[in-house]
DNA sequence: TATTGTTATACTCTATAACTATA
DNA sequence: TATAGTTATAGAGTATAACAATA
């Protein structure tokens, strides 16, 4: 038997309690999501198409950070259940442009309450000084390492 | 064009903070890892039996939440780096024991290190009260909602 | 030649369920 | 028959890279 080197506890890092509750509620949500046949990632996409009209995917691929061929996929699931549409753009055949199709955009709001509520069950209980500073710490990280993609997994 | 029904922000919600620094963590870890040829899958389960000597895979599939299955071809894996040795037990052959080889007991120090160091770099610029207060805050939810098994995603 | 979007391949993880060896 | 571990299949992500159409 090897002598142990001292090895700190995972329980030691700040990361894993996050990713802890963080998995815990994605896990929660994507729960709720598969009740309307609906996965995180599509809904990030339908979400971000909700306000923004039409959207070329390759910007959907920046601000997602994910990669054309990811988003590709994806909206071929989406289109699959006529919740996203693509249209050709005429002046420059290469781009296209996303949209959502009526019965996307109504399920939208749908899907938004189902996201209020996952976060009501989770950090409902919290007093509102430390959810304030909670949202500060995570917001200030985000800001101090140059995050920019929104979290799709 | 339809009328938009009001939508909350993805920002109003404390979950979507959560997710987008827990992500970034996680991502940066494994990129940290994978230098060490591991996946952050592979470096729970390698850390779960640095203090335990031998495991039964069942039983490590119900602490980190995965099915048997999973495990099966994570260890498969493993075995395959020679980072863990299985192990027929002679009283009841259906079932073996787990146990890390000596490579992989020398690695484990090495790759916490780049846990504590990776932990640091997101986390370091707290001040301790804030620090403890978040590590508090997650700790209650786990509690709260009876979270058991040690996030690995 | 550069860019958009698609497609192919490979890999990690998930889940379900069939399968084997053993008890 | 019940259990442990393996294997197969399918699905949702990731990534890289080749590819066709267009500019």
């Amino acid at each position: 038997m090897q002598k142990q080197q001292p090895v700190s506890p995972i329980e030691a890092h700040l990361g894993y309690w996050l990713r802890f509750v963080s998995n815990q509620v994605s896990h929660a949500f994507s729960l709720k999501l598969a009740a309307q046949d609906v996965t995180v990632a599509e809904w990030v996409v339908l979400r971000e198409l909700y306000e923004k009209e039409e959207v070329v995917p390759s910007l959907i691929a920046d601000r997602l950070g994910m990669t054309r061929g990811a988003i590709s996929k994806l909206v071929d699931r989406l289109a699959a259940k006529s919740l996203v549409l693509r249209r050709p753009n005429e002046e420059d055949r290469r781009y296209q442009a996303l949209a959502l199709t009526g019965e996307g955009r109504k399920l939208v709001p749908e899907l938004s309450s189902l996201a209020d509520r996952n976060d009501e069950e989770f950090f409902g209980h919290l007093a509102p000084p430390e959810r304030a500073m909670v949202e500060r710490i995570m917001k200030d990280i985000v800001r101090r390492h140059g995050m920019r993609t929104v979290p799709v997994d």
